[in-house]
DNA sequence: CAATCTATGTTTAGTCT
DNA sequence: AAGACTAAACATAGATT
């Protein structure tokens, strides 16, 4: 004996019944999200919702490649992009200046070392980049401390610039860590 | 003499029908953002959604309280957060401080080196020495390689793996960048 | 192009298992 | 508490203005 009345009709505000707000919390997230899967899809577009639980003691997430790059791309827009809100700005910090001071040198310097092999554009990389960049960068110290070390003991003086500099990134960084039951695909 | 044939079932997949993408697209990132304000409201919880444009000029995103604050949360979750799935740490702040330590120390390493020497050449380097040298000049030029590529494919490189959670067939979207057209509330 | 209009596909509130 | 179910509410594809 059920009494299947339907989809019922509520009003837009801040639930009542506390029992019933997980379940509809639930229900409705999972629709947004398959919903947004389907945007992206269709359209072909890169999308990432991110929304806390009520109790806010866990944040659901899914993304289109991943909610990360979103997630950089938009604190960290390209400079031909159309930005209506600027909110990149808060999240831009000196450190990243200052490295970004410091691979412009450096890439001066690899051109003009290694002819016009290597051009580097290390603007729009994300954050993974920067991170396998870094392991780069810490594989190359490790190398050009044992060359120089090399080179004290034959006391032969080092002659070039230092290109084992590596190619350092350059990159949006603004946080801390990171979250929870978060979906991707 | 309209011909209502009102809505129509559609696979869900890349539209072919190029002239469409534009309202489709329009269509469904204003009912989810809509949706979104509902779930937010009913629910009283922060979400962020968060859609780049097809052509990736531009970026959509409302926020409750606002997209920033959200993306905030996200990025740096209070200690207590449920966090089930490893979502690769990111963001962290010891990454960047890490990265300008050695940036650091390889920036006082190349003075020392710049001061050291005053011509520069390769003479007096020995074979090893110069294979060596060569090596490191090498591996540099593939890393750059290597990025220049990654981001020109897709500007995502991970080496770390998406969690799935399959709420709906995905398929493959190649990105760029970009940025835009935000809303909040 | 953006707004409007159907008619129908899709989501989901409430209920029951 | 997580799923099934029903039918009304809601979203939206395609046509038209």
């Amino acid at each position: 004996m059920r009494k299947p009345t339907g989809r019922k009709k509520i009003k837009i505000e801040k639930m009542k019944n506390q029992n019933n707000l997980p379940v509809t919390f639930s229900k409705r997230r999972d629709g947004r999200f398959k919903n947004a899967s389907e945007l992206s899809t269709l359209c072909g577009v890169e999308i990432a919702p991110v929304v806390f639980s009520p109790s806010k003691t866990s944040v659901y997430s899914i993304g289109h490649p991943c909610v990360l790059s979103v997630v950089d791309k938009f604190l960290n827009p390209p400079p031909d992009t159309n930005s209506p809100q600027p909110h990149a700005k808060p999240y831009q910090n000196k450190d990243v200046t200052k490295m970004e001071k410091l691979i412009e040198t450096e890439e001066k310097r690899a051109l003009r070392l290694q002819s016009a092999n290597t051009k580097g554009s290390y603007e729009g990389l994300n954050y993974f980049q920067l991170q396998e960049l870094r392991d780069t960068l810490e594989a190359k110290l490790k190398m050009t401390e044992r060359v120089e070390i090399q080179q004290k003991e034959s006391g032969i003086p080092f002659s070039f610039k230092s290109y084992g500099y590596a190619l350092a990134p350059r990159e949006n960084i603004s946080s801390t860590s990171d979250v929870g039951p978060s979906r991707s695909s």
